[in-house]
DNA sequence: CTATATGCAAATAGTTTGCCTGTTA
DNA sequence: TAACAGGCAAACTATTTGCATATAG
């Protein structure tokens, strides 16, 4: 995918959110789509500072917030600790290795989460499923 | 079921783990089973100093990630803020009202479990599996 | 031009730690 | 009577807020 893709998905949700384009917000994107290891606000904070050097953590912060607020990314918590951000945005769940800690992304089938929101008895209307599993992976990494 | 029993499992469980009884793990077991509204570690405090007036909160996050290690509780994480913890040992899920803020649990049929985890491609070996729900309820509460 | 976003620093919330004292088996 | 658990206060981590300045549309 050509960053400038990205860019203009990007600037087409900050649109119709009637939200600003700005470079910290490109930049905050691009640095979570290049590396979908879901990285913690400060990791982003890191990542971005090499190539916006003057970017604060507070802005950091308020970019990945407003990049949840329009759905191009998943605010993840796995664990009790900070905040983790996955811009992936298929069907997926997440699997949490407690060996590295690491957290791996799960495709599922079509209809899996369907499946799943039918044990809702009526009165119960969800607008979103998260499904974390917890255990060892000894697949090499993902 | 009599108070003398579930302290009774407790007492099991924390011998099992070759760890002591104490009144504070006592109290602080028996208010998570008996409002299961999934309370803060502040939460719990609150309840348990009406009884046991000089319990710290830090013993009160001790006690609770005693329980935790025991397996008599399990700590739920379903918004960014303060840890909740639930008492409930039964295979279910969590229903996180955005309306309210109130977690409900909802039974799982035998089965569903297993058939979430077939999902997993080889590699990937589960202990535990969480599945989140969040939306409206309409229903009166829980 | 002006509403909105950024940057900085201070404030806050939740949790953990260290250390000394008390209690349990 | 040891090893373990509790109490207290301070430390720490993650996040939020307030406010002055900068910038996008």
């Amino acid at each position: 995918m050509p960053a400038a893709e990205t860019t203009d998905a990007l600037n087409q949700r900050l649109a119709d959110s009637g939200l600003r384009s700005t470079p910290q917000r490109e930049v905050v994107y691009r640095v979570l789509i290049g590396k979908r290891d879901h990285p913690t606000a400060d990791e982003v904070f890191a990542r971005v500072k090499s190539e916006l050097p003057t970017i604060s953590l507070a802005t950091v912060y308020n970019c990945l917030e407003t990049l949840v607020q329009c759905d191009l990314v998943r605010a993840v918590n796995v664990e009790r600790g900070p905040t983790r951000y996955c811009p992936n945005l298929r069907p997926h769940a997440h699997f949490h290795d407690e060996k590295t800690g690491r957290t791996h992304d799960i495709d599922l089938p079509p209809g899996l989460l369907d499946q799943v929101k039918s044990v809702l008895p009526p009165g119960y209307d969800p607008t979103s499923v998260e499904i974390i599993f917890r255990g060892k992976a000894t697949k090499p990494s993902s």
